[in-house]
Parts: C-alpha cells; structure tokens; sequence
RNA sequence: GGUGGCGUAGCCGAGUGGCUCAGGCAAGGGUCUGCAAAACCCUGGACGUGGGUUCAAUUCCCACCGCCACCUCCA
C-alpha cells in the first residue's frame, strides 16, 4: 500500500486507483521556449522516479507527459528570432528530450502537444459556456467565471474573497469580467499571433485549458494522479482543475507536487537568470550523480542543485560503482537481492515515496556487501550486491558503464607493464606508471585479486 | 498584507514522544597494502530561541526570531 501526500487533502493519504493494479498518470511539463535547466531536470527525475516505482511494485502505469507549445514567451521569442511558433517550440522540445535521454528518464506514453488538441479545448469551453461557467466578451475572448465554481481554491488553499481583494489592486481589470478573478479560456486572435477557428471567432486557446483538456481526452474521467512542480498548483492546476470540474468532469484523484530546485536560497527561475542549464550540470558530473543528488532529497522539499551537492553525490555514486566493479572482478554469483534490504527500501518508497530511506538502504547493502567480501564470503555478499543492483533499477540509475575509450588498450598495456614492475619489486617503475596514468585522470586499486582501474 | 512550508551536527539531508541508531559528503584515528587507492572498523559532534503539556520532547502546543515558496508566466 501506497501512502501519498496529497496536495488536494493536504494530509497522507492512501494512494487508490481507478483500476486496482494500474495507475493513471499526468505530469505538466515544459513551456518550450529555451533549454532546459536543473530545475526541469529534477522534475523529471522525480516522476521519473515514482512512475518507475509504481511500476517496480506491479501496477501497469499510464505515464502523460505535455509539452506546452503554444504560449506567449513562444510568440514573443519566435518573434524575436524571426521563426515560426512551430519550428522554435520542436528545436527546444527536441534539446528537452534529448537531455531526459540522458539522464534515463523515461519517455511518457503519451505526449500531448497544445497545438494538437485544439478541438477537445473548444469543446470543453463549449461545454463550460453551456453550463453557464463561461461567458464571451466580444472582441476579447472566453473568460472562466471562477465564482460559478464552489470548489475554487480547494486545492491551493485559497479564498475568493482573498483573491478577490488580491485581484485588481495589481493589474487593471476589464470591466466587462464578472469579477476580477475570471480568467480567459480562449483568447481572441491577434494579428501576427498563431490562431484557430472557434465558435467565437478565430483565436487560441488560454493559458490552462489545454491541460483540462488533454488529461481528459487520454486518460479520461477520474484519472489516479495528477502531479508537476509546486509552482503550478497556483493558479495553473486551481484553474485546470476548476475547468475540468466546471464542466462536469471527474478529474484527478489525487495530486502530488514536487519541490523546487533553489540556488542560494532563492528559487532557480528563466526570469532571474540564475539557473544552470541541464545540460551543462550533466556534462559536468554526468547523470547517475544527477539523479543521485536529486533522490538523496524528499521530493516535495525545495533544494540546491550546485557543484557542491553535485560533487558530494559523484562522490557517494563511485562508492557504489567501486562495489559493483569489486564484485565483478571477484567472480561474486547473481543471487536474489537480500529481503531485509529490500524491505527497507519498500517501506522507506511506500511512504510517499520516500527516496532518501530508500537510498539509506542501498548504501547499508554497499557497506554489508563490501563487509562480506572483507570477510571472503561470496554467497553472504551475492544477496546485497543483487540487492545493490536490483533497487538502483528500481530508481533508474543506469547500469554502470563500461570504461570505453579509444586508449583502452593503451591503458591495459600500461597496467599490465605495472604489474609486472610490481612483481619484480620494482616500485620506482610501478609508481611511475601509476602517476602517469593518474595525470590522465585514471585511478588505479590493487588487491588481492589483481589490479583494476577505472576513470 | 493573505496562504502554505521550513529552521537537525563542518556541508547535504531523513526521521521519531523514551530504545546504540537514518543515510551521503567532509574530518580524525585504526586495520589492510611495498606505498597508494579502494574497502572495513572506530570517533566526535544535532535537533533556531523562550515558554508550556508530559514521568519523559528534537518529536505535541503556544509565542518569538530567521528563511523560503505561492498570490503574475514558471518544473
């Protein structure tokens, strides 16, 4: 049994689904207007992560994964560059991918793009306008009326009459709005703008319908879960969900929403020009210790994502790669992960999907299994070495790579002259070797049963 | 101003009304090794401040201080 936060409860709760043994999910991802930076990377991460673990437990899992392709920091930067919406949201779209690729995020099953799914918008705007939920203003578009929905604000905790007193004192309101808070559904068309036709002339559609509209059309009434970062319970899911319901619609069960990705104690944001692109992060300390360095944190808490966490997890993940290396080169047999370990790690998951527990209990197998080896015990030292590899699947780490490279055999003839230098006793040679190899960033480890070397 | 959250050892970061306990990184001391590296063992240090509840609070309650997020597009 599954305990998750829910952000629409506010409390733990028991994660039921809609079909027992399977689990419906929709996650918001990216506006794609420019490359991705740690901040996105941590989120995919972190679906990443609980889809892969709902999996790992037997549940067959709808993964919706959408891209925002048509929005106003498009238009204004496709201007700007001279291109069309479409070519400049498919080149970044495109980077985003590429980069989850590397970190072994894994692909969703469905990718719903605005831009295609512009027919099952205006239907749910037709339906709102029907029920009374929506009204036109000529010229402007189709406004939400927010107080024609009694469970606006239920999941981001706020009150109309808060936002109401909110609203207006900061940006001037149309007089034609019902109240200050309605927002636009559909928006006219403006010239220069992309747009489509709609029973209220030509225009396109507003800022959250699309997700109304999508997470409905895929995976229908009443879908499990719901999640994306917690800067988008207000007002992107408030309105996506005030929307969905508005309109007679069952919507997300639950709704989960992870933390952001902070740097100096300041959120990491586009707009304030303090982020690192995900590329750079992964190119400097490579996947595996990104993931590393985004597990070792709950999900829903904020989080600095620099060279200094960075670094402390590429640290953690060679202990854990010298393990596997060691076991490897001592011949340790495939056995079946160690049940007390895996039980660790289940509860620690079980409970909202608690991944530093759970990382705990990967770490405790690395010590027993180095310990067991220690000790020469191969059959005590299969069970958490199996373990070790078993539950760093389960969290998506991918498998060791090999150390590939032109100079391998370079490497392994050097090594080997090593070797035999060591054999003579001559360790003028072998250390010679030894920092050679070291200034070309090789680390060598001797032992008992032979010498290896890894990057 | 409104709403929500956080403050844990050098750093990152879980967790719990009392039991030796997270875990990772770093530091110190050992074992092993030709020397290293790796590994294992040991060590130190914690729960923002002030009250309260309790036999017992880091854990519950109150106040205060500090920090953050959302309230506008945002992962």
């Amino acid at each position: 049994m599954v305990q998750i936060f829910d952000s629409l409860a506010k409390r733990d709760v028991e994660l039921t689904t809609r079909v027992d043994g399977a689990v419906s999910m929709y996650v918001c991802g990216p506006t794609v207007y420019d490359v991705p930076h740690v901040g996105h990377g941590r989120t995919a991460v972190v679906y990443d992560v609980i889809r892969r673990y709902l999996e790992w437990i037997g549940n067959d899992v709808t993964f919706v994964g959408n891209v925002t392709n048509v929005e106003d920091k498009i238009i204004a930067r496709a201007a700007q560059e001279g291109t069309s919406e479409r070519e400049l949201a498919d080149r970044y779209e495109a980077v985003y991918w590429a980069e989850l690729d590397r970190l072994n995020v894994g692909r969703p099953d469905a990718v719903p793009r605005a831009t295609e799914f512009v027919q099952p918008m205006i239907d749910l705007i037709a339906d709102l306008v029907d029920r009374g939920r929506a009204y036109v203003i000529e010229g402007e578009g189709v406004y939400f009326s927010v107080e024609s929905y009694p469970g606006y604000g239920d999941l981001s905790g706020r009150r109309l009459s808060d936002l109401l007193e909110g609203a207006g004192a900061r940006v001037e309101v149309d007089e034609r709005k019902r109240s200050p808070v309605d927002f636009a559904v559909w928006k006219a068309a403006k010239p220069g703008e992309p747009d489509w036709e709609s029973p209220w002339g030509r225009g396109r559609p507003g800022w959250h319908i699309e997700c109304s509209a999508m997470s409905l059309e895929i995976l229908g009434e009443s879908f499990d879960l719901h999640g994306g970062g917690d800067d988008l319970v207000f007002p992107h899911h408030e309105n996506e969900r005030a929307q969905a319901e508005g309109a007679g619609h069952a919507f997300a069960r639950h709704w989960i929403h992870s933390g952001m990705v902070m740097v100096g104690g300041e959120k990491m944001a586009k707009s304030t020009g303090n982020f690192t692109t995900l590329g750079d992060a992964l190119d400097q300390y490579g996947p595996r210790a990104f993931r590393l360095a985004v597990v070792q944190v709950h999900y829903r808490s904020q989080m600095e994502l620099t060279a200094t966490e960075l670094g402390a997890a590429a640290e953690g993940l060679l202990r854990i790669d010298n393990l596997l290396r060691r076991a490897a080169r001592e011949g340790v047999p495939d056995g079946t992960p160690d049940p007390g370990i895996v039980t660790g790690f289940r509860a620690a998951m079980d409970h909202d999907f608690g991944t530093p527990g759970a990382m705990a209990a990967v770490f405790d197998a690395v010590r027993r299994a180095n310990s067991a080896m220690d000790a020469g015990d191969h059959t005590a030292a299969s069970g958490f070495v199996a373990a070790v590899r078993s539950l760093l699947d389960a969290l998506g780490f991918p498998s060791v790579d090999a150390d590939a490279g032109d100079d391998v055999g370079e490497i392994d003839a050097l090594v080997a002259e090593r070797e035999a230098a060591r054999g003579s006793r001559d360790f003028a040679r072998a250390d010679e070797i030894r920092d050679e190899l070291a200034a070309r960033g090789i680390t060598i480890e001797d032992s008992a049963h032979g010498t290896t070397w890894h990057r």
